[in-house]
DNA sequence: GCTATTCTTCGTACAGTGTACGCAGTTGAC
DNA sequence: GTCAACTGCGTACACTGTACGAAGAATAGC
């Protein structure tokens, strides 16, 4: 995170925007832009160069405008958030997997993975207070419907959604952050290293730390990096299944 | 995330901060300040205020000197906040539980939630590649030493690590937002819900959502909100740790 | 003791941020 | 034709990290 929050304006302003409910003005000048012009610029910039770069001065000078024209169409930056979230929702496939409770999980992790990747700011929205739009709320319908009927109790559906959910918010942070610092850095993971050891030779104090120096090792000759993306995702994913699995397996089992 | 980042300067500037290896100059004035004097000052703004309160000219005030004095003692922010980290992983009580690989990874989980809890900016800053300071070799030498032994390879111990890592930066970071929003907004979780569904209802789509309908009051009637930071930590944990489990096990077993 | 060198503190400046305020011009209702 | 409603947007404010360079202090070498 830093983080970036929602609009904390009044829920009528919100609702009516990412439901597409505003009335039309009957009076004054023909609007030059619309909602779904602004969020589809909004998108383009934040995807291409970040939610910092993300700036209501940048998105204006994408539609040719200044900046205080936004303001006629969305409260504040944090509205203008709120749709982009709900908006990139809609990208989501949500492929129902019947009858396959660990396959249907797999999926919902899979979409929301590619979701990210897709739109790594994502990662720096605030969603405690999700914007309560069509497509956010349909997202949740979809990820419930992988657990249902399973044997869990509402409250164990609702933990085990956000746990994947969370799970896959971490992993795919983790990626793009290492990605981001390559960038950033004109540096690879190696060379990275490889710039430090010697000063941290000179400081003479790695052998009070044995098994780092053996397990960073084995993972730097197997990935040539400290870490590898695809591997932690894949191997993360089995062991929380497996967690889940434990617990299904549990509760459709006859109890002792 | 809005991510801040490490230094990107020299590595022997950093490894030279982190580890107090700087030679005292011997001539000119003598410096006023010191540099744990001013990494103590920004934990103190950070800790109270979050990393985004914690700019140069603040913690510079609050020693009483000029923002630019800052610069004479770090080559940027990016250096201060990489000795921040290491100075509190430093508080880390380190326990070692031997002979119960579980009982040793909830140990390192808990500890670790202990310190995002206490200092919520480190949640901000991205670590992919972590400034190589005493007390972050020390932590991932502690964390290692939980799964030794146990039968994982070194590949499998890196990874499990990683693993409950990102599980504890992640529930933290939700137990945050959901602390904060209520702050920031001066609402509860149940007024803001409230306050959503008398247009939600004019909106007149919910019947299109029964499970979330459903699961929804469930845990709103269980928690009186959308979301109880420690029943889903202590229920993530124990799936996660049942995953990691069913690896151990399969390891320890003979071979089919 | 004198001077040159090194090291300190820190004022100013720059290009950015979100958005409050208010003005000028355009459109449709009456 | 008049007025209210509406649009676009220029300006301003208080912030950010930090480059640059000036002014002064302490010491090493003589």
């Amino acid at each position: 995170m830093n983080q970036e929050h929602s609009g904390s304006g009044d829920p009528a302003k919100s609702l009516e925007l990412l439901w597409r409910r505003r009335p039309a003005p009957t009076r004054g000048p023909k609007p030059a832009l619309t909602v779904d012009g602004i969020v589809t610029a909004a998108l383009k910039v934040a995807d291409a160069d970040g939610l910092v770069a993300m700036s209501m001065r940048r998105v204006a000078d994408e539609l040719g405008v200044g900046a205080m024209t936004l303001y006629r169409y969305f409260p504040g930056k944090g509205e203008l958030l709120d749709v982009m979230l709900d908006t990139v929702y809609g990208e989501l496939p949500r492929r129902v997997v019947p009858g396959d409770w660990r396959a249907a999980l797999d999926e919902v992790a899979r979409e929301n993975r590619e979701l990210y990747l897709r739109h790594p700011w994502l990662l720096q929205v605030a969603i405690s207070r999700p914007p309560l739009g069509p497509n956010v709320m349909a997202k949740y319908e979809w990820e419930l419907t992988a657990v249902e009927g399973i044997g869990l109790t509402d409250l164990e559906m609702d933990a085990t959604v956000s746990l994947v959910n969370g799970y896959v918010h971490g992993a795919v942070r983790t990626a793009v952050e290492a990605r981001q610092v390559i960038q950033r850095s004109g540096m690879t993971d190696k060379e990275w290293w490889l710039a430090h050891v010697p000063h941290l030779d000179q400081i003479g104090d790695l052998e009070k730390f044995p098994l780092s120096s053996r397990v960073g090792t084995a993972v730097g000759n197997e990935f040539d990096a400290p870490y590898d993306a695809e591997h932690a995702f894949e191997y993360g994913l089995e062991r929380l299944l497996d967690g889940v699995s434990a617990l299904v397996g549990n509760r459709t089992a006859p109890e002792g």
